[in-house]
RNA sequence: GGUCCCGUAGUGCAGUCUGGAGUGCACGCCGCCCUGUCAAGGCGGAGGUCGCGAGUUCAAAUCUCGUCGGGACCGCCA
């Protein structure tokens, strides 16, 4: 039907007859029997100089077929690959009329209300960010399975109906036609399977997996997305951690044209104690400085009692933190758990140079007290100093979100910092109600080997239970978690000693877990894997801060299509085949 | 479940604090003119339940309450 794409027609082709197809980007008029029409496809725009006697307007799809030729001098565009030439001595023909878009299908169309463009997704994606931003995604599935393929793994498909499961992640539920009163669940991950998988010989499994949570949304969480999901044999944490890196930095490389550095690693102790957050933005520093020798035997009150002090520095942020944007940063500081938090500009003596610190609780210091204070944080005049006080986990958890607040560049402007948060801890801390420790990622988590001594120390485990590390392990860009992964554990021993940390006895194991645990009595290798989110990575490399963006027809906050207004209620008789009745709303 | 922000022609906005006739702007749309434009230009025109519902008032886009829709975040996402 066509013989070029609008976008690559080059003064190569000049005086080569062409057809080109696509839909009306433009017209402009000039008289009766002169206007110009710009021709867009996915590749781009051509300028097409038709006869105004045919009536074509934006959007109609129509195919030109015309001569290629040089614009004359001085009418070439340069902001356009195709501005040195033009076709003429066209014939038009109308393959489909069309109303007018609903919203400007260009640049102008990112300041239109998202509800409009998702109302007419076919419409926006015309659009050439839509357009590009698919085009990258569908390079990450394209370097993600080509670096799995490479490195021996196999590509298996996993159900996408299982039963459902009542640890983790809301299921989205499917009513069974043939048992009424029964129910299939849609997988939240294929974890159960590929581990499976490994029981079944498998050796390396990988999947670019759809998982389905019914959590509410977020800019980074939709009810349905997409995983890279893959799973090792006969394995330890170095060899996941490299087979995953090599598939994110081929995406990056792919769709950038440039290799990022190799990924950097860190433990979760460190991240934490230096970044305040077990994903890092390593891209700017303000690194938590540790205060809590510096006050050992201070006066303030607010210090003198405190497990841990520590601070960040703003530098040069000062004179942009007024009085009362403090006390919303004091509000904010206090909403993630702080009793309180202690601000300080840094000044500085006109005649002398000596630094000075101007903050309601500066009284409280001795000068012995600030001139360390200025010295740890290397504080010069004009900055910002913040400071928390409280227990370990707490301080480091405050100023990791107001470092954030104060520092962090939009999580997709460059360069792209890649880091390994390794040595999770294997329980995060104590349930209230129970008084047992919390798994942090799963129970299946496989201790880490020098902490698993630990496990039979009662005390501590009380006490301390974060002290025992996992072999679990999450991926980091710029801020954003793209995914987490851990050595399982594949021995009933270990196995049965973790369940009884978190309280879960043989009954309650078999019952909750058996399905699942019994195929390992047949002989499981060790295995751990990964998965991250190919939506999040995407939208990363794609300069987006949303991940809707790179999503073909993704859902708005609330969940409800605004295109297909799904979801709707189904004929009754559909309810009946399946032994369902409705409710009445209740409040 | 919670906190904060937003809702005015098809689209983007001003007007809302301090109530006084839908008072406007830009783009788009429709018609006419125009032979070198490229987010063309000129002239003319159409287009509005100010999200919806109550309340206060002589009078509500504007104030109050409720509600619906949207967004960011917290909870949640082992």
């Amino acid at each position: 039907m066509r013989t070029h794409l609008c976008g690559e027609l080059r003064p190569d082709q000049i005086d080569q007859t062409v057809t080109v197809a696509g839909w009306v980007n433009k017209r402009r008029e000039h008289s009766q029997h002169l206007a110009f029409v710009d021709l867009r496809d996915h590749s781009g725009i051509v300028q097409c100089v038709v006869d105004n006697s045919v009536d074509v307007r934006s959007e109609y799809v129509v195919k030109i077929t015309g001569t290629v030729t040089a614009r004359p001098e001085g009418t070439t565009n340069d902001s356009l690959g195709t501005g040195q030439i033009e076709i003429t001595d066209v014939t038009v023909e109308v393959l489909s009329a069309a109303e007018p878009p609903p919203f400007p299908l260009d640049d102008r169309a990112d300041d239109v209300d998202e509800m409009v463009r998702l109302r007419h997704r076919y419409l926006d994606l015309r659009r050439e960010r839509m357009q590009r931003n698919l085009r990258v995604r569908s390079q990450v599935n394209t370097a993600v399975r080509a670096a799995m393929i490479r490195q021996q793994f196999v590509e298996v498909e996993t159900p996408m109906l299982m039963p459902a499961t009542p640890e983790g992640a809301r299921e989205f539920i499917v009513p069974s036609r043939q048992r009424p009163g029964s129910f299939y669940a849609l997988p939240q991950s294929p974890q159960l399977y590929k581990q499976l998988l490994m029981v079944g010989g498998v050796d390396r499994y990988f999947q670019i997996a759809r998982c389905l949570r019914d959590e509410d949304l977020r800019a980074d969480r939709q009810y349905e997305f997409m995983q890279l999901d893959m799973e090792m044999s006969f394995v330890e944490v170095d060899d996941v951690l490299n087979a995953v890196e090599q598939t994110v930095l081929d995406a990056a490389e792919l769709v950038t044209g440039e290799r990022p550095d190799p990924v950097q690693r860190i433990t979760w102790h460190d991240a934490m104690n230096t970044y305040g957050i077990d994903k890092p933005d390593l891209r700017f520093g303000m690194e938590l400085v540790e205060l809590t020798g510096v006050f050992a035997s201070t006066d303030f009150k607010a210090f003198a009692s405190a497990e841990s002090i520590k601070g960040i520095n703003a530098k040069g942020a000062a004179a942009d933190w007024g009085r009362n944007k403090l006390d919303g940063l004091t509000d904010t500081a206090k909403s993630f758990g702080a009793k309180g938090m202690v601000w300080m500009k840094v000044g500085s003596d006109p005649e002398s140079g000596d630094l000075s610190l101007d903050s309601p609780v500066a009284k409280f210091l001795s000068d012995v007290e600030q001139k360390a204070l200025i010295d740890r944080t290397d504080a010069e005049s004009g900055d910002l100093l913040l400071l928390i006080a409280d227990d370990w986990l707490t301080t480091c958890e405050v100023l990791g979100e107001l470092r954030n607040r104060l520092g962090r560049p939009p999580v997709s402007q460059g360069p792209y910092r890649y880091v390994w948060v390794v040595d999770f801890p294997l329980f995060v801390g104590v349930d209230d109600a129970t008084g047992l420790p919390r798994p942090g990622h799963h129970p299946f988590c496989h201790p880490h080997p020098e902490d698993i001594g630990l496990l039979d120390d009662p005390e501590k485990m009380a006490s301390d239970p974060m002290s025992v590390r996992a072999w679990a392990y999450d991926l980091v860009l710029n801020g954003w978690e793209l995914g987490s992964g851990s050595i399982r554990i594949h021995d009933a021993e270990l196995q049965q000693k973790v369940f009884a940390i978190l309280g879960i006895d043989e009954v309650e194991a078999e019952a909750r877990f058996g399905f699942f645990l019994n195929p390992f009595r047949y002989g499981a290798p060790p295995h751990g894997g990964f998965a991250y989110g190919i939506d999040r990575l995407a939208a990363i490399l794609a300069g987006e801060e949303n991940i809707r963006e790179v999503i073909a027809f993704p859902k708005p906050q609330s969940g409800l299509d605004p295109m297909t207004a799904a979801p709707g209620e189904i004929d009754a008789e559909i309810l009946r085949e399946l032994g369902l009745r409705v409710l009445p709303q209740t409040d």
